[in-house]
DNA sequence: TCTGGGGTCCTAGGACCC
DNA sequence: TCTGGGGTCCTAGGACCC
């Protein structure tokens, strides 16, 4: 640790300009625009990790001026942020809110406001990209830079992540933490080291004296099964880790983890951030409480996720080609099932046929252990090269189906729908203003409104 | 002490093909 | 006809992250 340098003071300097542009690399994806940062030198700590500090609850002190100095809580049934004030107290996350409030008596639990955090952190990441072009965003409020070949901006890394630090506390009110490291794995370790509202950087021939001591819980990538099947062997610190051979290591992890963590406790992770790489599944998922729930009522809940996925999936101007369903049950157990379709598809009738099915087939289990969560996620995504309507079925003149759920966005389930009541009861008499119940999911007779049960 | 919703990556067995 | 190895895809599950 005496090797690290620990910086707490803004940067204040002059400015100047540096522009270097990285090239393209084609990685072999379908029209794939993924740039890898080349300009890292190896032997300069020039990655940065920006971090903020607790966001939803730092938005919510930045907001309500009542709250800063108070223990407070963004969540409701499950804390999804902890101010430093609570957090002092043991509250974490995820934890129930009954729980953090028995640990915690004067905690100020406040609902989340998502929209807000949204429009925090395109201001916060608007700071990123003004600061290099170079950026990898992890999640809403983090993400890595490298500051190696500026765009616009020169200085050292410390004095640009300190100039992040404060353009952050200007602009946008929030605390954000940045570690400086050779990689990003080690300027990840640092900034939560560094936290709450720090900047630490980990000099190239200190990072040894700064990783070794740390509790292995401490890695990035290290969670609870992997911690507690290694201190199982004694293994306490990423010093114990780098004193081990790597096949040692393979045979405890398996070959990609304990290759991995072998590299990491050396420093020998890539130095070298990915850029524009794009997601690879869309998915959403709905706890349902304790239950027991009627197999018609998971299957409704089951069509709004499939409606939810599957319209963002259009919007993203991507097919899917595997459905996987998810679910979770009253002993906390989970089980998924998954099917490829022969095709890749962005219609809603398809992959809700293709979800329902894996329902079905997994009733057994259901039926079983008592299901409390329903999820359903697209992966094997590709890009759909043909246009997609862009109607909307508020748009269209009929009135909306409470078995099709609001805001059902595919105008080919209505079309699909529209078909099955022609062929019932002979086309020509109904129009889709006379649309729409059903009873059992998409494939089920379809009635026409008033006729129902 | 029972926990929400969004993701990524890895493993292992079986099927299938060459 | 039998046997073997390698590669890839599919499926189910698990670990981890924020």
């Amino acid at each position: 640790m005496a090797a690290t340098r620990v910086t707490w003071t803004p940067y204040d300097g002059a400015l100047t300009s540096r522009p270097r542009r990285p090239a393209p690399r084609d990685v072999g994806g379908v029209c794939e625009r993924v740039f890898v940062s080349t300009i890292a030198s190896t032997g300069r700590a020039s990655i940065l990790h920006a971090d903020l500090d607790s966001f939803y609850a730092s938005v919510a002190q930045r907001d309500s001026p009542w709250l800063r100095g108070r223990p407070v809580a963004v969540g409701g049934g499950v804390i999804l942020a902890a101010s430093y004030e609570a957090k002092r107290r043991g509250v974490s996350t995820p934890m129930s809110g009954r729980k953090a409030r028995s640990l915690c008596p004067g905690l100020i639990v406040v609902p989340p406001d998502f929209p807000v955090y949204t429009e925090a952190s395109r201001k916060v990441f608007d700071i990123f990209r003004r600061t290099t072009p170079l950026v990898q965003g992890i999640s809403i409020d983090e993400a890595f830079l490298d500051v190696g070949g500026l765009h616009r901006i020169d200085g050292s890394p410390v004095e640009i992540a300190a100039r992040v630090r404060r353009l952050v506390a200007e602009e946008v009110g929030l605390p954000i933490t940045v570690g400086v490291a050779r990689t990003p794995f080690l300027a990840k370790v640092a900034s939560q080291v560094a936290k709450p509202d720090g900047l630490l950087e980990v000099p190239p021939d200190g990072e040894d004296a700064f990783l070794h001591p740390l509790p292995i819980e401490r890695l990035w990538g290290v969670g609870e099964a992997t911690a507690s099947r290694l201190r199982s062997f004694g293994l306490t610190t990423a010093g114990d880790l780098a004193a081990l051979p790597e096949h040692v290591m393979v045979g405890l992890l398996g070959g990609a983890g304990g290759r991995h963590l072998h590299a990491v406790v050396h420093g020998l992770t890539s130095t070298e951030l990915t850029i524009g790489a794009r997601r690879s599944s869309i998915g959403a998922q709905r706890a349902l409480g304790p239950g027991p729930h009627e197999s018609e009522a998971v299957h409704a809940a089951l069509l709004g996720l499939v409606d939810r996925v599957s319209h963002r999936l259009r919007e993203s101007n991507k097919l899917a080609t595997c459905v996987i369903l998810r679910l979770r049950f009253g002993d906390y157990t989970k089980a998924s099932r998954s099917h490829t379709l022969a095709q890749a598809t962005g219609s809603t009738v398809r992959l809700a046929d293709a979800a329902g099915t894996l329902l079905r087939q997994a009733s057994g289990v259901v039926a079983a252990r008592g299901i409390t969560l329903v999820g359903v996620a697209l992966t094997g995504l590709v890009p759909d090269a043909v246009e997609q309507p862009e109607l909307s079925f508020e748009d269209l003149p009929v009135g909306t189906s409470p078995a099709l759920g609001a805001g059902v966005r595919d105008t080919r389930l209505l079309d699909a729908a529209v078909d099955g009541l022609g062929e019932r009861f002979g086309s020509g008499a109904l129009t889709r203003g006379s649309l729409l119940r059903s009873g059992e999911g998409f494939s089920a007779p379809l009635l026409p409104e008033g006729d129902g049960p």
